[in-house]
RNA sequence: GGCCCCAUCGUCUAGAGGCCCAGGACACGGCCCUCUCAAGGCUGAAACACGGGUUCGAAUCCCGUUGGGGCCA
């Protein structure tokens, strides 16, 4: 492969980037990166009615945040179709120059009804010509494609995939009032970008043959093509809201890391051997599209958060405590301006968390008391023979010189012993006092982080709540 | 309806004629570890859509059927 490797992702702004979208992107940005070349990022927003500025800038922030950077594109002028009406009109008149295209006046209603009476017949509508050779100047303008032959999509992942012309029909270019067409925009696009290979869901290939007829007819090298096949729902039909979360912005804002995004997505009908677990620099290293699955791939939001999971543990705390900082916020707690607590909290959660949401849950206790127990369980410790024991867990703590993890543990073995306990009777005490429940990460370190005053201040409130004197 | 694409465990997939009575991962079950929950380790159940060919031999090649998806809309 040359330098000159030239890709896009051409997104039309009608919505929030959704996975599969996200997924040619990555595909295109990995193949630009493997090959060296250059990332284009264009916007289609030639239906106005549809597209907006908000949904503009919604893409451009998920493509961000998955870490998807375009070589050209917005913010630069010329990467919107609605900037560049000029370039797609010139190119129609170029053709119908040439004599490629032509005018066409026929009324749609008719249209229409030769259209029914094709199916009818079981056959494909192919518009009969009638307009061709009658030099209009004015009208839809229709491309002239042969009437014989076929035309072959040599496809990177499909292999050559043949259309006979026959099937095809002379499309429209532009329509009457003056708008080009999707196909003739993608077109004139791809050719004046100098796109080198056109990596995009496979329900354009239907579409494909139409538009190498028309690179050719303008006289256009043609470039490669890749038709990366749809993401599906669990019922197998193209993925869509009805299936419950498909947008990137929702991944992000439950918690699911970045890179997990895009470990994920690149192995939903990419692979490489056995492995499951892909740095960015090894999948730029180890991107083929050859190695692109052809068949239709169901999205699994569970494996998803595994892999999320798999990335939170990697990471350390530091890290974690700035990626958790707004989650920790958007769940009215304040993190701690002490970061290296807040990481060190992180650290004892991030095993027990799929997503930064998760994490933060799990945190919960941390920065405030529980605000009940759980009942259950406190109705099997909080208990006069509970109170008993809170009592000479508190002096022992109260006297513990030394408040670290080992030391406290230290303590509690000992005072175990003494009781004739299991060291699981008081812990599972404690950590109902410490944090209203019976899971939480290692209690030693629990009761470290918390410090000495706050712990005693949950194990006397605890006792408490058990009832009975001192 | 016509055309096009697709078809290995529930899911993502490995597999490019013998290495496969099919491997990995998620999810699920069991066991171990253990202060709880996790994590981790071990382990179990689970698939080549169907029918014809081709071949000494097919998950792998060909044809058909069925099913799903897409485009025309």
């Amino acid at each position: 492969m040359t330098a000159a490797v030239r890709v896009r992702f051409a997104p039309s702004p009608t919505g929030h980037l959704h996975v599969g979208g996200a997924r040619t992107a990555l595909f295109n940005w990995l193949f630009a990166r493997h090959h060296g070349g250059a990332f284009v990022l264009r916007i289609e927003d030639t239906d106005r009615s549809r597209s907006t500025d908000e949904h503009i800038a919604s893409i451009v922030d998920a493509l961000r945040w998955l870490g998807l950077d375009w070589d050209e594109g917005p913010p630069a002028p010329g990467y919107r179709q609605t900037e560049r009406f000029a370039i797609y009109r010139a190119h129609a008149e170029r053709l119908l120059a040439a004599g490629r295209a032509y005018y066409c006046d026929c009324p749609p209603e008719a249209l229409d009804r030769q259209r029914r009476a094709a199916q009818q017949r079981g056959e494909t509508f192919r518009y009969a010509g009638r307009c061709r050779g009658r030099g209009l100047g004015a009208g839809a303008l229709r491309l002239a494609i042969p009437a014989e032959g076929a035309t072959v999509v040599d496809d990177l992942i499909h292999g050559p995939v043949t259309f006979e012309h026959g099937q095809l029909d002379d499309w429209i270019l532009v329509r009457t009032d003056g708008t080009p067409t999707y196909n003739f925009c993608v077109v004139v696009d791809d050719v004046t970008m100098r796109i080198t290979h056109v990596i995009r869901g496979n329900d354009h290939l239907s579409n494909t043959p139409k538009q190498i007829l028309c690179y050719e007819a303008l006289g256009y090298a043609v470039p490669a093509f890749a038709h990366v096949s749809m993401i599906l729902g669990a019922d197998r039909s193209r993925l869509s809201k009805r299936h419950g979360a498909t947008s990137v912005q929702a991944f992000r804002d439950a918690g699911v890391l970045a890179d997990a995004m895009v470990n994920y997505l690149a192995r939903l009908g990419w692979s490489h051997g056995d492995q499951e677990i892909f740095s960015r620099e090894a999948l730029v290293a180890l991107f083929d599209i050859k190695d692109v699955a052809a068949s239709g791939a169901v999205f699994d939001a569970t494996k998803l958060e595994w892999l999320s999971h798999e990335y939170l543990k990697a990471k350390d705390g530091a890290a974690l405590a700035a990626l958790a900082a707004p989650f920790l916020r958007a769940a009215g707690l304040a993190p701690a301006a002490d970061h290296a607590r807040l990481a060190a909290i992180c650290e004892t959660v991030k095993e027990r968390a799929k997503t930064l949401v998760e994490l933060v849950e799990r945190a919960r206790f941390y920065f405030e008391p529980p605000a009940a127990y759980e009942p259950k369980a406190a109705q099997r410790f909080l208990t006069p023979e509970g109170a008993r024991r809170l009592d000479r867990l508190c002096a022992r703590l109260g006297a513990e010189p030394e408040w670290t993890p080992a030391a406290l543990e230290r303590a509690y073995r000992a005072l175990t012993e003494e009781l004739g306990l299991e060291l699981v009777d008081l812990a599972q005490l404690s950590r109902l006092a410490l944090t209203g429940g019976t899971a939480s990460p290692p209690l030693f370190d629990v009761l470290g982080l918390l410090g000495r005053e706050e712990a005693l201040a949950r194990l006397r409130r605890a006792r408490a709540a058990a009832g009975g004197t001192p």
